[in-house]
DNA sequence: TAAACATATGAGCATTCATTCAAGTGAAGG
DNA sequence: CCTTCACTTGAATGAATGCTCATATGTTTA
């Protein structure tokens, strides 16, 4: 069985060496990939989308997207961890808005593209 | 047992129909979080990165990213199924390159602002 | 105080997914 | 031809993940 990784046989040794000397951080890429991640799922997208327009709570947002508030209240969990939304408590209610700018445009530059505005 | 969706106990109806009304196609946003998903891992994150500075083959990347060509070929190919990477062949083989704007500029603002450039 | 309610959270479960391993394809060279 | 090599691909496996269910927390109201 012979090792499969390439690492004896290179092709292009310039080119790697280039493309190393480019490559962001591992830990860089890594946190890049992870916030990708959080805007990889239908759900957090939608619940994204909501907020990008309004200011909402958990049953809200419940309702909006017809499941149960737990679901909800568990992706909302993921979001609040990387400080992508952010939220303000009236009593029992929790009302949840967007807190990341940065993500914002990003979901704008897709959505952008993908309806060819 | 009581129905946890607040199908009934709706809060705040009008921000509801003013965010259902400005969400975007059910199809549009899973394509969008579909494309999210396929950047949030942080081997197919190195491979773009990779590929945005130079073409490379599967070799190359699997001797930059020291990994198998086998796992290397398995997200190329998801990548290519989204059209975000094209290939051409060289005899036996096979050399990428970015094949989306759209994608290459959603990476690189991620990153500068990850960097804070 | 007790009940109702909005939300949060931990455990369980079914599904998805990234990698490995083994086998297959097609091109280049002896 | 036959072998070698770069790459692809299907099956298997272990890890990650999204949702449900049950329960907990904290707030409001009867």
């Amino acid at each position: 069985m012979m090792q499969d990784s390439c690492q004896v046989t290179v092709i292009n040794e310039q080119r790697i060496a280039q493309a190393r000397a480019q490559m962001p951080d591992e830990a860089v890429l890594v946190e890049v990939a992870e916030t990708f991640k959080l805007l990889g799922d239908p759900t957090r997208m939608k619940i994204l989308q909501a907020l990008a327009v309004t200011e909402l709570c958990v049953c809200d947002l419940a309702a909006l997207l017809e499941m149960t508030s737990s679901a909800i209240s568990h992706q909302l969990r993921l979001l609040r961890a990387r400080g992508i939304v952010r939220f303000r408590k009236a009593g029992k209610i929790v009302y949840y808005t967007l807190d990341d700018s940065h993500v914002q445009t990003l979901v704008e530059v897709s959505l952008c593209h993908e309806t060819e505005c």
